[in-house]
DNA sequence: GCAACTACTTAATGACTCTAGGAAGCATGG
DNA sequence: CCATGCTTCCTAGAGTCATTAAGTAGTTGC
């Protein structure tokens, strides 16, 4: 009975690969134990089952995003940094469809995410881009959520062939970020805060 | 042999009511047949298969929207029409998330989308809506999937729970809306367009 | 060189998709 | 009233997948 030598994170990797390369709703285990010659039963030992294996490429790719984000914004500041971004995010999600599709499918539960800084990284690295407009709670959240609204709505009606006019899509995505720059600087004022400024 | 009156019509409708019920990847031929009463295998009797049916929920949930959209912009212009649409838009996609998720999840092919005018006619009403900001092409294309990025993103990622920060969805959503509209009124001029100008 | 652990196996169950072939309901024309 | 034929639904069965239980064969620690 020869060992294939597998461990969770060997299990981990192999199958952010396949969802890659699949889609991540055809990453299945038994493809996945097919990949590595043993039985299906074998990846029990280790992972879970199917929802543990999903959570697992979701952490392991939002830790990527955010490391890939991170390195793009460096040094950066202002619409420079606010492109870096967009353009790290984009890029990880269209070279890996797999991974990134696993970090939107996949909600893990609040214990996992408690004990991981993958997604909330993602989510100060946005605020960290924000502040160089000089935005202040809760426009910071609100335009950040706007944000990040805005650069997975393109990817994925990107990705899912939303876009079907025959206009460029990497120059409508450029045009896109001209736009949401102008909208940061011009980010209007919150009609229904008066006494909360100081 | 009692007959329980399907149709590929009916059958599509449950199977759309089923999708908002339980969630789109949830939404099985056989939980299907079981909600008719009748075994899997007459199903195929009226949708050639689980794509198949898929396709017509989409294509259902597509025309739904697009009615539902146009009839809250109808008589409305500027930024009553675009708060109109983008409400619209929000408030199907939370009220039938299985129905909203296959316009998404699926992409039906060429043929099937050129026989019929549901997403075609969401796409128009984004453009005639656009109009009042006196955009014109390639803006208008440009904007116009900006728009739509930023409603499925934010719809998107309130239904997966991807906002856990304590800021209320709603009023972050309005806020969003008004940066939109800034966003629109100030829509930067290409500046790779020189000659095109008349 | 044995015990304990781990990696992987076989075997089985139950959910699901889908096909083939058959029978029972329902309409039509004689 | 009945024969014809279409449609609707059935039974039966094959193939994929997730998952568990129980067992066996490597590997490690003493």
């Amino acid at each position: 009975m020869a060992r294939a030598g597998l461990t969770a994170e060997r299990v981990t990797e192999a199958a952010a690969d396949l969802a890659d390369a699949v889609g991540f709703e055809n990453m299945t285990v038994s493809a996945l134990a097919r990949s590595f010659g043993v039985k299906d039963a074998s990846l029990y030992s280790h992972v879970r089952n199917l929802q543990d294996l999903r959570e697992r490429v979701a952490l392991l790719a939002a830790g990527e995003l955010a490391d890939h984000i991170g390195a793009a914004v460096a040094g950066r500041a202002g619409k420079d940094a606010m492109t870096a971004f967009a353009n790290a995010y984009r890029d990880y999600a269209l070279a890996h469809p797999g991974r990134y599709a696993a970090t939107q499918a996949v909600q893990p539960d609040p214990a996992v995410l408690a004990g991981s800084t993958a997604y909330i990284r993602t989510i100060e690295l946005t605020h960290a881009m924000l502040r160089a407009y000089r935005l202040v709670e809760p426009d910071l959240t609100d335009a950040g959520r706007l944000l990040r609204s805005a650069f997975h709505g393109y990817i994925t009606l990107e990705v899912n062939g939303g876009f079907r006019h025959s206009r460029d899509v990497q120059r409508s995505w450029e045009r896109g970020l001209d736009g949401l720059h102008i909208l940061l600087e011009n980010w209007p004022a919150d009609p229904s805060r008066h006494a909360a400024e100081q």
